[in-house]
DNA sequence: GAGGGCATGTAAGCCGTTACATGATTTC
DNA sequence: GAAATCATGTAACGGCTTACATGCCCTC
């Protein structure tokens, strides 16, 4: 999975590592997150099949920052893979739901303090969620400069829909939690 | 985690692989679902650390069934698990969000009729949801005899709040697949 | 006797997590 | 000169997925 993320945004311009990684922990990681060590990883394995190219950045300075940029089999790749609808439903993995299940028998007062954190850590991502102004992301993708990209303001709306997917998700919880410790509090 | 699902079912009634495989289906599976093959070596591995017992019942066929029950050591690293909350938020891991993302630049019409295949497979899941009652699941755990257990009326309870989990979290899917689609036709 | 449900296992491989490890540049 | 940020890697491990494999029992 995590490769395709990386062809997507090598689709829109080179990149490297550090970056990838940046531009992941602001977007595509509140709904697919990685770390450094898997992208690195992941990017030494899209080379080793073509899919992007590498070059060290020796112009400016002796750090060692290598770019990489997508090849046109990794666009096909990329296309290849967007082409094929999902067929089936993504799988819900939530530790806090089988706690819940399982809690029957704990002090209720326990249940509803562990219920409150967990409020209060959806609270701060809805805030922070909101927060995001939509045309943030453009700015992180061009920093300053034009779209490289003919029209973005497409993937944009995009970017948008899933900002948007987080924000009725945060509240979906929201509003899940404060029923269940009302119902636990009667 | 499959280990403390396995140990909260064991903690209700002894079981054998087949029936937890069953269960997990049912109920946690929704939230945190497990293959048979890692089930079977899950409970090998609980055994082996004295948190399970198992015994193969020759008594009545010759079937290769073999029941496991939960051990007082298994009872006291259940309880340990439960008794330390958590701290952060289970991360979301959502393929469809992600496809999402980097659909810019496909056909709209492509994304739409992908998006109404996700809307039919939830709006399934929903009615799926809605059609357990209540106390299905007792039903489930206790086919034939009275609760094991004194009070499953406070597990029953908590049962209901991850299926009502499930039934927000579904309608809040179709919401957003629905407000999406309509973006993408205007 | 064919098919579906009951029942249990092994093994390879992939993906992701955690930890270890290093070093330059920039800012205070 | 200390701390934060930029930047890149390796390695061990654990958990989950996929595939392979087997065999009984019951119903049609």
């Amino acid at each position: 999975m995590l490769r395709f993320i990386l062809l997507g945004f090598l689709n829109y311009l080179p990149l490297n590592g550090y970056q990838l990684k940046m531009l992941i922990d602001q977007s595509t990681g509140h709904f697919w997150h990685a770390y450094h060590s898997q992208i690195y990883t992941t990017l030494q394995a899209l080379e080793d099949q073509g899919l992007v190219t590498s070059q060290t950045d020796e112009s400016d300075d002796r750090l060692k920052r290598r770019t990489y940029e997508i090849t046109e089999a990794g666009r096909a790749e990329l296309r290849a893979w967007l082409s094929k609808p999902m067929l089936e439903t993504a799988q819900i993995k939530d530790e806090l739901l089988v706690r819940v299940f399982f809690s029957g028998q704990r002090d209720h007062a326990d249940v509803i303090d562990e219920l409150r954190i967990q409020r209060r850590l959806h609270q701060q991502q809805l805030e922070a969620y909101m927060a995001i102004a939509a045309d943030h992301l453009l700015k992180v993708v061009t920093p300053e400069a034009p779209p490289p990209v003919a029209s973005l303001k497409a993937d944009s709306r995009m970017w948008t829909a899933t900002l948007d997917y987080g924000i009725r998700y945060e509240r979906m919880v929201l509003e899940w939690i404060d029923n269940l410790v009302n119902q636990l509090k009667a």
